[in-house]
Parts: C-alpha cells; sequence; structure tokens
DNA sequence: GTTTCATATTCGAACTCTCGAATATATTCT
DNA sequence: AGAATATATTCGAGAGTTCGAATATGAAAC
C-alpha cells in the first residue's frame, strides 16, 4: 500500500533543512556540544543578523534547543546524530572528514569560551611533544 | 583555519539534491537494486514526464546511473550509501523504518518485474506457514 | 532610569525550485 | 516506411528560499 506523502515530507524536511551550507556549518560546530551565536559569528565570520536567521529556521524546525545565560544564548543539537548524517553525506560528496572538522575560533568572547580558551591555554603550554 | 565555502556547498548540494519528497521515494525505490521509469511511474503513481526530470536531476548531481536495456532504462544508485543517509533521517523524524520500506508495485510491465513477478507468484504459492 | 552588548525578527528583492504542459527522442513492432 | 511504447527535455507560472538591511527585544552594566 502506498505510503502517504507525509512520511516522506517530514524526511524531505530535516535533509533540506540541513542541507543549507551555512546551517551545514552551523549544526557542525554545535557537534556534540553547544555553541553560543558570537561563537559562530566569529568561526563563520557572517553577520549575526543572519546568523540568527539561521538558527531561527533550526529552531522552527525542531533541530536544535537553546539555553540562555545572562546575555548569551547557548544552542544545542537535540539530536546529534545529525552530524552523522553531514558527516555521510560529506564522505559520498568526496570530502574529507578531516577537512569537515570544525576549529574553535580564537576570539569568541563569551564566558564559556574564555572558560575553554584558559583551558587549552595551560593545557598546550604544558603539553610535551608529541 | 577556516575552510572554503565549496566543502560545504558540496555537501548541500547532496542533501538539497535528496530531499525532496518525490526524490526521497525515488531513491528508496531503487535502493540497493535498481528501478525502471515505468515501475517507478506505477509505484508512485506520478506522470513519467515529472519522474523523467527528478531522474534528470538526480543523474546531474551524479546520484544515479543508468543503463538502456532496448527500451527500457534502468536506474541504480551510484552510492547505496545514500538510502542509509535517508533511513537515519527518518529516524531522527520520527518516521518508523518499516513503513519507509518501499513495496514492489503490482503492475510494472518492465520485462525485469515480468521475471520477478513470476518468481514471486511461485514463491507465494509454494510457501507453507511462517 | 539610560547605555551597552547580545540576540531575534521582519520585510523585500532577487534567485531557485517545483511541477504542469507540451513535445522531442529512442527503440521496437507492424 | 509509419505506429506504438518508453523515456527525455524544455518552457514558464507560481511558490519557496536566500540573504541584506533595518530594527526590535532581552539582559547586564552604569
Amino acid at each position: 500500500m502506498k505510503q502517504p506523502i507525509t512520511l516522506y515530507t517530514q524526511i524531505s524536511n530535516l535533509l533540506t533543512t540541513i542541507g543549507n551550507p551555512v546551517r551545514v556549518q552551523i549544526l557542525l560546530a554545535i557537534g556534540t556540544g553547544e555553541a553560543c551565536v558570537c561563537h559562530l559569528e566569529s568561526l563563520l565570520e557572517l553577520r549575526q543578523a543572519y546568523i540568527s536567521q539561521q538558527l531561527m529556521i533550526l529552531r522552527k524546525q525542531k533541530i536544535i534547543n537553546s539555553r540562555r545565560e545572562g546575555k548569551y544564548v547557548y544552542y544545542q543539537l537535540l539530536n546529534p546524530e545529525i552530524v552523522g548524517i553531514i558527516q555521510k553525506a560529506g564522505e559520498i560528496a568526496g570530502v574529507q572528514d578531516d577537512t569537515l572538522a570544525i576549529q574553535n575560533p580564537s576570539n569568541c568572547k563569551c564566558p564559556k569560551c574564555k572558560m575553554e580558551e584558559n583551558i587549552t591555554s595551560r593545557n598546550s603550554s604544558d603539553r610535551g611533544k608529541e
């Protein structure tokens, strides 16, 4: 028996929503952790309003969730397996896995990144030869 | 170092191409085997010209490949892992796995389906209780 | 209270995609 | 050869998406 078109539309909505190049980057940047808007802004080097628009689209499609901490808003993936979809799509499209890895920006000024930057700096200066 | 936007565009192209509800159905119907246009026509109950258009889009994005056998053209996926992406997207979107399974139509008239229909009919009539 | 900083939202132009209609092309049958 | 069948391609109207610009809103600092 033929399935109702809405089944495929649900899948379609998910795939087309994550399938915009800027939203791909945002989702990879959030990854299995979380990211704030200024984090994404400095990482992607795009205007804040535009990033907020993309986040709005992802929120509306129930792909991301947010929590506010003072002035800062942190976003997480409702289902981190979406990163797996993007990575598999990258494999199929011929993109090297390591090139999809999102580096942390060096100038995000939110408290969380400042805290992690301190830890990373300390780890880097403490680290011996590998 | 920031990755060139083309990396994400390649992923984006793949995801948006497969992320149309009709093309989702086509890709699931082809699956790990192959399907002809009249097969897809009777399965999806859509006009042949429209199905051919979708196949053209999939061909242009190098997602499917074709072989001609007389008047009939059979399509296969260049990378069957695309089905895995769609199934995972279905899981995330809350679609039951079994509802994505594509049933074979009962009235495709290509030689390949007629041959398989004979085998299936024979298997069905021979089959005992499960 | 106002100012500053972080983020969200709306509008509109330009562009892309969807899908119907018409028709062209390839192969086989007569 | 023409007719029938299977499939491909092009065009265009309408809908949807992208992205810039402008601005609104929320929280913290002063």
